[in-house]
DNA sequence: TTGAAACCCTGTAGCGGCTCCAGAGTCAAG
DNA sequence: CTTGACTCTGGAGCCGCTACAGGGTTTCAA
């Protein structure tokens, strides 16, 4: 299988194939007469299991640790329990972060209700204003 | 005002304010004779402003066109609430997107609950199963 | 007056996770 | 035998900073 086939097999574009096979997230692959790399279905499963990790928007080093137990499979999974708590502590952490930012922006929003001269648009004197005290 | 004061007085890097000037969100500040940076408390608004929408977590380019907005004040305004609601919409976009993926991580991480070799870790199993039919 | 510390300057490189390009080589079909 | 689709490497660009290196300027105290 050519490079071009696993990015199909595993949605995956080219060049983000060579990126992760760079980072150490995929092996060397072994190469054609013509210095093509060449892959066996291992290499379509090892590429889905990272894609998937990321769709989980786990960063590369994260994946990196996941794919060290794949490779050792007698290690304890205890490290691989603790990642994905701080993983998703992460995950809920943003969460926070964004719905105080959701209700801010509405609030914000509401304050100008219709269009004006810039001048008088409460949402960029809001801005001005409430720049000033606390940030 | 030097660069550091003005840093001191919107809490706000050194290497930021200077990057911020780089990049037209300050304007460039006129110099003392030793070619420092010489501001007034207008700098310090303006920043104050843009840090503040940062804080909102608009990109550099959101912010560029409300201040086009703060200095063309008789213009209407109605693009910056379109602006604003469509970052919103970004935001609620993002907050769904990161709700479905702790559903998902939880989900996840109930695979294995005790500590086991990595080969019979639910997580890593689950993580290399459902790559194949769904990525 | 000297000299050290604290500040400031420019320019460049790095972060993560790709994405895109140029310029060259390889291979299969017509 | 040529065309076109694929592949290769190396390098630059994206965003919003951050962190240098290697110099110049100012300030303050001994």
């Amino acid at each position: 299988m050519k490079i071009g086939e696993l990015a199909l097999a595993a949605l995956t574009p080219v060049e983000t194939i060579r990126y992760y096979e760079r980072e150490g997230l995929l092996p060397q692959a072994p190469r054609s007469q013509g210095n093509y790399r060449i892959y066996g279905p291992e290499h379509v499963e090892r590429l889905a299991f990272v894609r998937h990790c990321r769709s989980l928007d786990m960063t590369l080093e994260e994946i990196r640790v996941l794919l060290r137990f794949k490779d050792a499979p007698q290690a304890e999974c205890g490290e691989v329990n603790a990642l994905l708590d701080e993983h998703i502590g992460h995950v809920a952490t943003r969460i926070r972060e964004l719905r105080r930012l959701e209700r801010q922006l509405k609030a914000l929003r509401e304050q100008c209700v219709d269009v004006r001269e810039a001048a008088h648009c409460g949402i960029l004197n809001e801005l001005t204003q409430s720049a000033r005290p606390t940030v």
